[in-house]
Formats: structure tokens, C-alpha cells, sequence
DNA sequence: ATTTTATTACGAAAATTTTCGTAGATGAAA
DNA sequence: TTTCATCTACGAAAATTTTCGTAATAAAAT
């Protein structure tokens, strides 16, 4: 039984889940620490977004003595699927091969992960 | 020598990009008429929104009789292609292998199609 | 005990995106 | 010619997202 992937996480949301999909449990103050090297941004901010997300059940946290411990409360699997399909939707109109074709095409893949993608085919052709 | 494809159209215009990739030339009535086939939108709205994307050059357009004529400045492919590297980063940090291989495992993809993708393999690795 | 430091809550400002109302212009219909 | 319908331009309202300032609180340091 999943969580509720329904929900859209905005960008910044979705930057802050990585960070704790990597952590796993992190304090404000690590999360932002992370999302510092990248860009700047007020602990303030960071602190905002993790207590909207909270109410929007995309986070999880827990009193640990004064602090609060974060922690993702949806899958980093099922958010990616969401994300996926409403892209693929958008910007693929709806075709998975044609978004597979560009990636393989345009980024950098090495023999290793192409064998695998092919096996991977393989299986899958075996299954259906 | 491609286009300006380092400006990310929003979700609304990326919309209508898709209706105008596939119309080639359309007034604003007809990309709204298209528009309106999915949701409720006023017909302004979709006005403001064809001017915006005209100041931010992601369409151009003609005078044709007392209309104006618009069409995608932006190729499909290039815009596809960078918003498919955008995504890949922020929502699979960055691995085309990974986003690849959940989007086969996820996504209906016919037989004839996974062939396809095979051979796209091949030939990259052959190439390389 | 007092000060300093770090944290949370709250609210609101700022920025971005989306929506729409109104006015003016032009051609078509009456 | 007058009316009607359609289109554009403009500006602003509404909604969403992002940012941050301020105050309250509690632990730690002095």
C-alpha cells in the first residue's frame, strides 16, 4: 500500500525530497546546509518550505529533544513514476519510446548501462 | 545554429507549443479551440498568454489580414531535449539509465517498440 | 543569572504564473 | 450607416510559489 503520490511536489519541494530521500532523517538545518552548496538560500526559506510540506504530507517529522527530525513520507520510487508519467505526458505526448529514444540519443550512457537497459528489455519481453 | 532553447517554457506554454508543433500555423482561436478540447479557458487567457510567449520569442507570428498568425519559434526536439536533461537532473539526479529503465518498466511499451529501442542500442554501441 | 546561540512559528512581502475584464479597432451583416 | 461579432492590446486581479523578517522559546555558554 503506497502513500498519497498524488500530490505534485513543486521544484523546490522535490529539490528538498532528494535531499532527504540521500539523508534519510535530517534536521532544517542539514537540509538546508545541503541546498546551500548549490544555491543560496535562508535558513528561513528552507525552514518555510519543510513546514508546508508538512502540512501537505509530503514530509514527515518527529520531536527529537528541541529539534525537529524530517523525514521524506513518500517514496522516492512512486514520486519519480508520478513525475515521469505526467512529463512524458507534457512534453512527450504521452510516448515513452519516443522519451527513451532522445535520452539514449542525447545523453551520455556508457556500454555498461546500455547492456543492462537491454537486458532489461530482454526480461520484459520474456514476461509479456 | 538552433534557436534561444535556454528559455524553460512554463507548463501553460508548453502546452500550446505542443499545439502549435502539431498545427504548424494557428491563430489564437485555434489554439484555444484545441486548448478547450482538455479544460475550460477563456479565450484572453490564451491571448495573454500567445503575447507573453511572442515577447519571450518562443513563438513567432504574422499579420495576416487583420489576425495574427502564430507559430512555434522553438523546434520540438531541442525544447524536448532540454527539458528532458532538466528532468533527468532534478528528478533523477541526473541518471538517464535510471529514468530510462523505470520509464520501460512503468510505461506500456509495445514489443515492436522495445525492438526499436534495441536497435537504437546497437547502433549506439557501435558508434561509439 | 545573564548572555549568546540556535531553533520554530507565524505572517507577510516578493516573484512568478495564470486568468480575465475592458476598451478600441476592423470587418461583416443587417 | 448602424449594428454585431471578432480580434488585439493593455492592465490588473487572482493564484501559486518562493523568500525572508520578526518574535518567542529553550538550550548552551559565560
Amino acid at each position: 500500500m503506497e502513500k498519497q503520490i498524488n500530490i505534485k511536489p513543486t521544484e523546490s519541494e522535490l529539490e528538498i525530497l532528494q535531499i532527504l530521500w540521500a539523508l534519510g532523517k535530517a534536521t532544517v538545518r542539514q537540509v538546508n546546509d545541503e541546498l546551500s552548496k548549490t544555491r543560496e538560500v535562508g535558513y528561513t526559506t528552507t525552514l518555510k518550505l519543510m513546514q508546508i510540506m508538512f502540512e501537505k504530507h509530503l514530509v514527515s517529522r518527529t520531536d527529537e529533544g528541541r529539534y525537529h527530525v524530517y523525514e521524506a513520507a513518500v517514496g522516492e520510487e512512486p514520486t519519480q513514476h508520478m513525475l515521469l508519467d505526467k512529463f512524458i505526458g507534457t512534453t512527450f505526448r504521452g510516448s515513452a519510446t519516443r522519451m527513451v529514444m532522445q535520452a539514449l540519443g542525447n545523453q551520455q550512457v556508457s556500454k555498461e548501462e546500455l547492456e543492462e537497459i537491454k537486458k532489461l528489455i530482454d526480461s520484459i519481453e520474456k514476461g509479456q
